[in-house]
Formats: C-alpha cells, structure tokens, sequence
DNA sequence: CCCTAATAATTGATAGATCAATTATTGACA
DNA sequence: TGTCAATAATTGATCTATCAATTATTAGGG
C-alpha cells in the first residue's frame, strides 16, 4: 500500500476538526460571557439529558477521567449548576443532578450554543448529517476495546 | 427548530470519536513500546511531510499552542528525533527538521500506526472515506476565524 | 535612516487531564 | 456470616495545554 498524505488521514482530520471546533466556540463563548469552557458545558448537556447519573456514569458518557469528572463537577458546583445528592440506597456513588440555576444556565445560553453547531455543518444536507453521524459512530465501534 | 438529542450532534460525536480513537492508539503504542504520545507523532509525521518549516508552521499546522509547541519540541529533541537549526536569512525563527534517528524511529514503527488507522475505518468504502474526509474539512472551514 | 509595529520563539503562571494509589462501601460466595 | 474482591469517588503526583508577558529580531512608513 502506498503512503498515505496526512490531509488524506481521517483520524488527521477528526483531531483538527475538533481543535477548531472547540477554539472557535470557546472563544465564541468567552465572548458572550458564558463562563465556562466547552468541556464544562458538555458535561452540563449530558447531565440535563439523563437527569440523574452517577460520575461513573458520567465519565462514561464523556470519555473522560472519572479523577477529571470529580474536579469539573467541583467546579460546576461552586458556580452552583450541578447538585451531588448521595444514594440513599448505595453511598458509593453520588446522584449528580443540574440544579435550577444550572437548568436556567443551559436555557439562557441555549441559543448561542445551537448557533455554534449550525455554523459547524453550515452547507451539509440532511443526507449528509446523517452519514457523517454515523460514520462517526462507526469509528468509535471500531476503536472500542477488544484484542 | 426542535431541541436535538446528544447522541445526534456532529461535534459531540466528532469529540468522542477523537477520545476514543486517541486512548485506543495510545494504549497501543504503549504497549508497542513506542515511547512518544499520540500528539507527538502527529508532529513527527508533519516536520516530516514537510520536510522542513518553522514552530509557527507548525503549530499552524497542528493547530496547537506555538507555547506548546515549543515544550514539545524539547521533548522530540532530548528523544533525538529532531533538529533545530537557525536560519542564515532570518535569526528569529529556526528550521525544524527530522533527525537521522527520527527517520528511523518513523519508519519502524509506520507499521503499527497503519494498523491503528485502518483499524478505525475498518468497514468503510473509499466512497465513504472520500465523503468523510471531504466533510470534516468542511466542517473545518466552517469553524475557522472570521465572523 | 530611524522608530514603531509586527513577528518568532520562549518563559512563567495557571488550569485541566491522566495515572496510580487510597478510602469507603458494596457484593459474592465459601 | 465473614472475608475478600470489585466498585465509586477522591487525592496526589505528574504531564500537557493555554494565555499573557517578555525577548529578540525583522519590516515598513515617514
């Protein structure tokens, strides 16, 4: 097989993609006063989906670091969007929860944020969104654990 | 415009996919006893196409931090990998190149990073990668300054 | 030419991420 | 039921990334 060009690697281009993507939110959020980072706004979406999850759990979702979950939700907590209520029936975990400032947060910033990702797949038909989404989750399948 | 679900969202699934990809080649690299991260060799495999170009190009290139680049160069060079060498006409920046033992180091493991990227399109059609990479460098069009 | 603005790289401060080790709790099974 | 393994969360150590400020050098306009 012949040497690939990098421009030609998908994994080149996932990684690219995602920088701009998050610097060009970031700084779009910095803007508007939104004072938290990307990351920290992923983790409130997925949050308000579930409603009530475990940081295991939450990790789980985001792919990140249940150490790094703990710290972002001390974060999330002090600026007062996220609540951690223990179990009653298992004091392992915590059941974290968005709090009413915190569901107020995502709606008051909700408009920014759907902005952003319109702009990101500005020009991609129906057809397309719905193929590079799966593609996208092909990908994640192929790099999932195993052998 | 009805509120969209997590799991349909092009730049959540474009950051997982990235994540999961990343852990994935990494714990193999590890394993291979490739000693440098991912991140690193995306930098090699850039002085290499290139041949030669400076820690601005480059952090343009990669879309990093020129700080970060900076630090990480360091650490390529400690490792032997690369040169720096300054400018005869321009004493403010210095040419970057691949060392004699970068070449190599490249070169040895090519082989495993291949795998790990066929591994993520396993199951894809050229068609399909066509289309994927074509929309991913929409994507970072999109998402580039201006505006 | 000179002076000021722009550019390349570096450094310090700080924040965020991961890994390994630790604590607390739960589950399983002999 | 008592012990040991597994699990959830946390903490400390370490590494990497970014931002802002600094240094050195170059370029451009009067």
């Amino acid at each position: 097989m012949k040497e690939q060009d990098l421009e030609d690697l998908i994994l080149f281009q996932i990684d690219r993609a995602n920088k701009m993507a998050k610097i060009y939110s970031q700084r779009k959020m910095d803007k508007a006063g939104i004072d938290i980072t990307v990351d920290q706004w992923v983790l409130l979406k997925i949050i308000e989906k579930w409603e009530e999850l475990s940081q295991r759990e939450l990790a789980e979702h985001s792919k990140r670091d249940p150490a790094s979950i703990t710290r972002t939700l001390h974060i999330l907590q002090q600026k007062g969007f996220v609540n951690r209520e223990p179990l009653p029936d298992n004091r392992r975990q915590y059941s974290v929860k968005l709090s009413q400032a915190g569901k107020a947060f995502v709606k008051k910033n909700m408009a920014l944020v759907t902005s952003l990702r319109q702009k990101s797949i500005n020009g991609f038909s129906d057809e397309e969104l719905h193929q590079l989404r799966d593609m996208l989750v092909r990908i994640q399948e192929n790099m999932s654990e195993g052998d």
